[in-house]
DNA sequence: CGACGTTACGAATCGCGTAAGAATA
DNA sequence: TATTCTTACGCGATTCGTAACGTCG
């Protein structure tokens, strides 16, 4: 047994069980790989795949246990790489990062850049997605990190650190009747809302305390970011309900921001990466980053809490 | 990179960092690992060993990180070895369990026995242990699987089955003035007690239920096991605490058990075993019978519960 | 000096590529 | 027939063992 028949089984999942597909990916010819496909199954004494006459079809019993092992072992040979290019001070890399759009507009700009002022050879590579797919990501080591609010239930298997915490807010035209007196949860009731997809930046809280109140909100338009919610306000559809920080006081000043933390509870953004995923120091660097923007933002918001 | 290379590695932990002895359990001369050593170090870039002058005295940081994904691989390679083995229908093999002598005398004769003719070819070691080592041994991979009761705080790198549960009897001998009335726990603290030594066999629900009382029992003599125990309860020396298991109506017909389960509070002996690991299924067998015998043990003393 | 590690060189092994053959759809 | 996998064979690379050479305590 060895690290090159062990990536072979693992190639041969990704190529749908096609040893020529395969053995194209390990840069050898096609009959190298069915030799030592036949070598590890003799080694180990019983087939890892089921074959139909020649034809790879699907693993067996045991091959689906041993490909838990494979990506075990594919993983931690992986994070050895990663640890000795880190020690060796190597600057160059690239950092991949899971978010969604309201993160990656309104909290990412400041830590990216300070990140590439530091790490100039590093590249960043920024995987936009639903809320739903960014820890998908993550498991699938298409990204390293992934910065979410929701949908980021119990994992035992992802390191969670909570980043800020942030509220919703309603904006309206400067001359709607809301801007008048207390804002309610039934005052919003009653008019037309757009806010987030579901599944998307805190929409989940924003259903929940409509729910609890025995309310029906009537949502007239879901986009999956706050632009195109603000679009739709200016134009006079209804009630925009984004979160805080996705209000920019310089830009959005035809809009006027109601503060709704009292009426819709509070969301926690966090960062999520692999506990079995070593993070090179460009890469922690890059989260200290992103918390001591958050905690400035937070800080910003709640003066001086 | 390849797997002797990281089999070097672990084995040169294991020999203090002495090439010549890796070389030797890796079954090669010993230039043959020295080559093997530079050309991993050589192609992760960075020394993986602090050196003075050409001897190895230990870890660089960069080789304590990699050393941590190195077992990862070992397990994972055994594993892989472990399940060929299995699926293959080899009957030969060995289970290490990691015991007390309360479980090893009282619990494990009759699932042992039913496992010996299941699988003959399977060797048994029975490592005996104090509880606090148990975890220990599985963690060193000196055993498979550790029953015990106490020390089993939370550690997610382990499952835990619950397996059954039991109460602690007080023995005397047949003419002990305990045996009229009530049995209390001022009663007991004011008697002198024989029980086991500290960490062992429930010995700290003991010591919780005098302290609750916040009575201060008199233990004059504190044992691994409930036969020494018994011993010198019935040379007179006092009151014995022992496991209701531990009492063999049989043999011990000489002794009175009282049952002390309203008094002090029951305890639960659990089977653990690293998460990890491939348990073979001569070793999931073993598991199923223990269960089973727990099982039948517990109703027999509950009449059917 | 003795234990330990490195370097040099020839030999055995391992694994690859080419090329031809067999089986499947 | 086209695609896929297997088998045969020769070559090149890798890794080993022997042996001689540093080097540290």
């Amino acid at each position: 047994m060895n690290l090159n028949q062990l990536e072979l089984l693992r190639l041969l999942r990704e190529t749908d069980y096609n040893l020529s597909k395969a053995a194209e990916k390990m840069h050898v010819v096609q009959s190298a790989v069915s030799r030592q496909l036949q070598l590890l199954e003799a080694e180990l004494g019983s087939p890892v795949f089921e074959r139909h006459g020649k034809r790879l079809l699907g693993l067996t019993p045991l091959g689906e246990h041993i490909m838990r092992e494979v990506e075990q072992i594919h993983q931690a040979k992986k994070n050895i790489q990663s640890m000795a290019d880190d020690f060796r001070a190597n600057r160059n890399g690239t950092l991949h990062i899971a978010t969604t759009h309201t993160q990656a507009k309104y909290l990412l700009p400041v830590p990216v850049q300070k990140f590439r002022r530091q790490y100039p050879g590093v590249k960043i590579y920024m995987l936009q997605s639903s809320p739903d797919n960014l820890i998908d990501l993550l498991h699938q080591h298409r990204a390293d990190i992934a910065i979410c609010t929701e949908k980021l239930a119990e994992d035992d298997r992802l390191i969670l650190k909570p980043c800020y915490r942030w509220h919703h807010v309603a904006v309206v035209p400067q001359d709607h009747p809301l801007t008048g007196g207390d804002v309610t949860l039934q005052r919003l009731a009653a008019e037309p809302i757009l806010t987030y997809s579901p599944g998307f930046t805190g929409r989940s809280a924003i259903e929940k305390a409509f729910h609890d109140a025995e309310l029906q909100p009537d949502i007239i338009l879901a986009a999956a970011d706050s632009d195109v919610i603000k679009t739709y306000v200016r134009l006079g559809l209804g009630v925009g309900i984004i979160a805080e920080t996705s209000y920019e006081p310089g830009k959005d000043s035809d809009l006027v921001a109601l503060d709704l933390s009292r009426l819709i509870a509070t969301s926690v953004t966090k960062i999520a990466y692999l506990k079995q995923l070593y993070l090179p120091s460009y890469c922690r660097y890059f989260i200290d980053a992103l918390l001591e923007q958050a905690q400035l933002k937070h800080l910003g918001h709640c003066s001086g809490q």
